[in-house]
DNA sequence: GCAGTACGGGG
DNA sequence: GTGTACGTACTGC
């Protein structure tokens, strides 16, 4: 018998001579990277009895076929949305062997219902066992032998430890260039050329060619090139390695490559192969080692925290580390490999990438640990999760604490049932179109957080038997919730909230860290989703009731904020939800603080107005339809003569880049006070300019990627036609490429008059079809506001043509 | 207005 | 594998 300390990271499932073993990757206090062998974990799900358990035990112990078995039942009081029932806890003899007794028992006369048979075998293990990832264990083990790259030990017992040491990762970070002769993406025709491998203290990039690059090495041949890379990847050890979309592109690419070669890529620690997703969307897999896409993680969990809209390496970079890519035009990789040239540059660049992914997984390591901590699930299933996902396995992970058992996730018809429900959302004053100044904003801090621990809104508390004279919630006569008794939900919410306030309170005593800071964000993140997690269709702990609930109060309590600021004499000038914009007027700054101190001390339990900041100038345009103002579009200037703009068309990448430049420049006039004629003029100009083809045609190309082979096209785009005309050229065409075009004179739909960028010159653009259809949109309702008609913008020389239009 | 399709990230 | 995205915006008909 051996003792130790364990940090775990990973964890598999294998079944052996018929029986399902888990193995559980990580490494020790000591630095050693090791498995843990655990055989004595049993699969199993829940059945609720119609009336009859004890009939139900016995015919399921049973059950039993050549496909499955039924090893083991036992009788438990377990909760099912805060009600306590007799339940049967099923055995089975294998993980797969949970589904299929279901489904033989599901119709059963006896059986009222099935619950937790999809809750995938490893994850199972850690909640029941409480094992959570990153936290050290002590562990009593024997040494044992199994194939693989590490040593290996059975488990005897794994006890909580109270060090609070942090896990420190060995991360690994890698990228891949690869031959790019035309815009298609082709892993069965072109080769990797470089893959460069970052790490602390480490850098390489492993290349087929001569290269003059200082970390360079250079190998005879691609195949080479991936043995090398396997080779780094098993001497180097590392907890994660991880990519840049890797998920979609690096590792499938590899994985394509390596076929080609008849290599085996068994980077497992068990020598298994990298599993690859099949399509999109999935995942890829390392046995042992944390295989973490940065790109995942940022768009399913950072979305709304990254700005720039963009989640590409070079703006994820820019807004996260301050740093960016290496400028190098990377189309042109192709020729300069064949040609011999500029190969160090790419090398370098190759580096970078690889640099900047690694970068970004350190910085949000101690983000993604926090959230690997809450949920209980690895780093690996954790941070590829959606917002929605880390909150049911957050209270799938709290369930057992208060003797809940889950609910199903829902079938196909109960989500169509579902989807088509809906409630009102949360108030909306709208704006009077114009420019403001002197504006202050407040908001409500985590309005629906607060509400829910506030309001006591769960599943189980709604409508319950023992508060049937309680005030129901506002606007809605038949809900009310629990006055007597906490329930599930708001108490894990409340916990949430006051672990935030915790931790904020320490950030205020001893100053922030990174580890602080994203362990409340974290906590803030899980809070916020909360609301969206019981009205999104696909949940578990889905509710209408407390969904519509929580919005309800939220109008109740911001529409007395508005009224009392009324009353104040603050000019009202919009609000969306937890958010109150007030043009000063006569008013001071400290008196807007004063009224938010004042409307705190009725505001109940954890809930909280809080005053946001002033803003000299706020800008609100109108919609296209009513007039009225337009929710959630405008633009501030703030007191540092920063423009922050909200919600105006996100510029896409078949949007020209001419309509994106007109409408930020025609905000900054507008915003820094120049005034709406010279804004008028600046777009009036650069109308003039499309219609006299002195703006270049580089800005008026728009690009649209092809998704599909052409034949596959039952409706023909404009890109479509594009590419049909490109594959008569003998221009290699297919799935991904991007199409670039130019809408030309002519006659018929866009499609008709769509030309390749090469085939025009500056003169031959549609000026009506961009000043139309780019242009115009974005500015118009913007000039609006200042009685400025479309009309306005047309210059005499042009008002004839483009009159018909209007 | 509906249905079908593309977008994202990567080279 | 106790699994198979996702929410939004545009174009064509």
């Amino acid at each position: 018998m051996v003792n130790f300390n364990f940090y775990p990271v990973d964890i598999n499932q294998k079944v052996v001579d018929n029986k399902a073993f888990l193995y559980l990757y990580g490494r020790t206090d000591k630095g050693e990277q090791i498995c843990l062998v655990e055989k004595d974990f049993q699969p199993y799900f829940w059945v609720l009895p119609k009336e009859n358990p004890d009939e139900l035990k016995a015919k399921l112990e049973k059950l039993q076929t050549d496909e499955f078995k039924v090893v083991k039942v036992e009788t438990e009081k377990k909760k099912h949305l805060e009600v306590e029932h007799e339940f049967l806890k099923v055995f089975t003899d294998l993980p797969k062997s949970v589904p299929k007794v279901r489904n033989e028992i599901k119709y059963w006369d006896l059986v009222k219902d099935c619950f937790e048979y999809d809750i995938l075998f490893t994850r199972r293990y850690l909640i029941d066992k409480n094992i959570i990832p990153f936290n050290l264990y002590n562990i009593e083990a024997e040494k044992t032998v199994e194939k693989g790259k590490v040593e290996c030990f059975e488990v005897k017992e794994i006890k909580t430890t109270d060090s609070d040491s942090n896990f420190e990762p060995d991360i690994i970070a890698f990228d891949i260039e690869t031959y790019n002769p035309t815009a298609l993406i082709d892993p069965k025709e072109n080769a990797i050329l470089m893959i460069a491998l970052y790490g602390k203290d480490y850098k390489k990039i492993i290349t087929w060619k001569k290269n003059d690059h200082e970390d360079a090495e250079i190998v005879d041949s691609e195949a080479e090139l991936i043995e090398k890379f396997k080779k780094i990847v098993a001497d180097k050890k590392p907890d994660i390695l991880c990519g840049y979309f890797s998920d979609e592109f690096d590792f499938p690419y590899i994985k394509a490559r390596a076929d080609k070669y008849r290599i085996k890529l068994d980077l497992g620690l068990d020598y298994s192969e990298l599993k690859t997703g099949r399509g999109a969307s999935t995942s890829c897999t390392i046995a042992g080692i944390c295989h973490l896409d940065v790109y995942r993680f940022i768009r399913s969990v950072l979305r709304t925290a990254i700005k720039g809209g963009s989640f590409s390496l070079d703006s994820v970079s820019k807004e996260l580390l301050g740093a960016q890519k290496e400028d190098v035009d990377v189309n042109n990789l192709a020729t300069d490999w064949d040609n011999d040239t500029n190969l160090e540059m790419y090398a370098q660049y190759n580096l970078q990438d690889s640099k900047l992914t690694y970068d970004l997984a350190v910085k949000l390591f101690p983000n993604m640990n926090e959230l690997v901590k809450m949920i209980g699930l690895t780093l690996s299933d954790t941070h590829r999760m959606g917002l929605s996902q880390l909150v049911e396995w957050f209270l799938l992970k709290q369930a057992p604490d208060f003797n809940e058992i889950a609910p199903n996730r829902p079938k196909r018809d109960t989500i169509t049932e579902r989807r088509s429900q809906t409630y009102t959302g949360g108030f909306v004053f709208e704006p009077t179109p114009g420019i403001y100044f002197n504006v202050v904003i407040f908001d409500f801090r985590s309005l629906y957080p607060t509400i829910v621990a506030s309001h006591n809104i769960s599943v189980g508390t709604l409508n319950c038997d023992c508060c049937e004279d309680a005030e129901p919630t506002p606007g809605l006569e038949n809900i009310r919730f629990c006055k007597r008794k906490k329930g599930f939900i708001p108490s894990v919410m409340e916990d949430l909230i006051e672990r935030r306030m915790r931790v904020k309170e320490i950030i205020k005593q001893k100053g922030e860290s990174p580890f602080l800071y994203a362990r409340q964000m974290s906590l803030k993140l899980l809070a916020n989703s909360f609301y969206g997690y019981l009205g999104f269709f696909g949940a578990r702990y889905y509710s209408f009731d407390c969904a519509q609930a929580i919005t309800a109060y939220s109008r109740h309590h911001i529409k007395k904020v508005i009224e009392d600021a009324n009353k104040e004499n603050f000019k009202v000038i919009y609000s969306d939800t937890d958010s109150i914009f007030l043009e000063l007027d006569k008013k001071t700054k400290d008196e807007a603080i004063k009224f938010v101190d004042k409307q705190n001390q009725d505001l109940p339990g954890l809930m909280e107005l809080e005053y946001e900041g002033f803003y000299p100038a706020a800008l609100f345009v109108p919609t296209k339809a009513s007039g009225a103002g337009a929710k959630k579009r405008y633009a501030l200037l703030d007191d540092k003569g920063k423009i922050n703009i909200k919600g105006f068309e996100t510029v896409r990448r078949n949007t020209s880049i001419i309509a994106k430049e007109t409408q930020e420049k025609v905000l900054k006039i507008l915003l820094s006070g120049e005034g709406d004629d010279k804004a008028l003029n600046y777009a009036k100009n650069i109308i003039k300019e499309l219609d006299d083809h002195t703006i270049p045609k580089e800005k008026v190309i728009i690009k649209t990627q092809l998704s599909k082979e052409l034949g596959a096209y039952e409706s023909v785009g404009p890109h479509v036609a594009i590419a049909e005309k490109m594959h008569k050229k003998g221009i290699p065409v297919g799935p991904g490429m991007v199409i670039s075009y130019v809408v030309c004179k002519g006659k018929g739909v866009i499609r008709d008059k769509a030309k390749l960028p090469e085939e025009c010159s500056d003169e031959d653009y549609d000026s009506e079809y961009y000043i139309n259809n780019q242009v115009i949109p974005v500015v118009e309702r913007i000039l609006e506001i200042f009685g400025h008609k479309k009309e306005e913008l047309l210059d005499k020389g042009s008002q004839d043509k483009l009159s018909k239009f209007f």
